[in-house]
DNA sequence: GAAATAAGTCAACATGGCTGACATAACCGA
DNA sequence: TCGGTTATGTCAGCCATGTTGACTTATTTC
């Protein structure tokens, strides 16, 4: 549609161009054509498709879903992390977020305790439990990984890290990087823990 | 838990390390370190979160969802592939798709006709209509794909796709291959259509 | 002609999003 | 100290999209 000025053909045209909408070159270097576009596009569903396969059949025999697995994930990640962190990153409301979390509590998989400096605040952390479940979750998704950047060669991992930060909204990347900075290795909180 | 082996300390581990459960060295390369995955893990699903929120937000106003997309882009990708074939790729029951697809179909945005050598299958084709629909859902993800490939600087495009590619199940690979060199440019399908 | 295949349908159920309304506790500023 | 804001939790109901199981129809294949 209103392409009549182009005379490329098809797969020769790019966003950029579309969004130019006049037939001058691009000022620096020609963007990835449309068609090759679309090809990540489609990798990137099917990756992600069986990324989440293997973890999705083990929480099956736990009663759990995928969402389960993600606040597991992040609370085993980043041990202490608010409920407020928690929706921010899953982008989601606090109704569905309650729904599981209270699951993964009653279960004895996340202990919930009141923050020292504000004590409205729940930080969230994992149990021994739930520390064995996330890491049993994350195991085939960690062989997949490893073995797809060993078989992509040498400089995949800084390309990679690059390129998904670049995937990331722009006013979201301060906060995906504050994230993962805080507490990389699950913190040891001291506490005991109501082990079931 | 059951920890007390390794002396290793936490962010050094290793899948290969933990598969081979002892302390000798890796036989060719040290694998990437498992907090480093772990990073990956969390950057990919920030990445695809997203990736699927643009289109999300214009299909709310079509009162369709993210399944709806799913078909749509495939459909208007690889013109003329079978029911059986979406079943296969999108790996959900022909039920759930049945569902969106009958939508789909009956508003309008994709004709099926009976296959020639197999009056059985019923091929898929997108119309005008849905071609429009799905190419305004593709536009935002495609700026994102190309102002992130860009962002990433050169040797990206070979990288990424060697990366994702191998991230999908090996026995999905040839079936995925195939997909992507079907139709790759959708068809002009010749006939008539009915657009609304 | 019988079996297998491609597609479609009905019914019921589960998961995990959503909105709206409201409650409680704690903090914070005037 | 009071009143507003913030962090959290909860109830109720709705919607989208996944599931299983059973069954039908048309067509191809052996």
């Amino acid at each position: 549609m209103t392409d009549l000025n182009e005379p490329l053909t098809q797969d020769q045209k790019s966003p950029e161009a579309k969004l130019r909408g006049n037939g001058r070159p691009a000022r620096k270097r020609a963007s990835v054509p449309e068609a090759k576009l679309l090809e990540f596009a489609e990798l990137l569903f099917f990756a992600y498709r069986d990324f989440t396969r293997d973890p999705d059949a083990i929480l099956k025999d736990f009663g759990f879903g995928r969402a389960h697995h993600r606040v597991l994930h992040f609370v085993n990640r980043h041990s202490g992390l608010r409920v407020v962190d928690l929706l921010d990153i899953l982008t989601i409301t606090k109704q569905s977020l309650s729904r599981v979390l209270k699951q993964l509590i009653d279960q004895g998989y996340i202990v919930r305790q009141a923050g020292s400096s504000d004590r409205r605040e729940r930080l969230l952390f994992p149990t021994g439990r739930g520390r064995a479940l996330a890491e049993r979750l994350a195991a085939p998704q960690l062989v997949r990984l490893a073995s797809a950047l060993k078989a992509t060669g040498p400089g995949a991992e800084v390309t990679l890290r690059r390129f998904l930060e670049a995937m990331v909204n722009a006013e979201e990347r301060p906060k995906v990087s504050s994230i993962m900075a805080s507490s990389p290795v699950p913190l040891k909180e001291g506490g005991k823990e109501e082990e079931a």
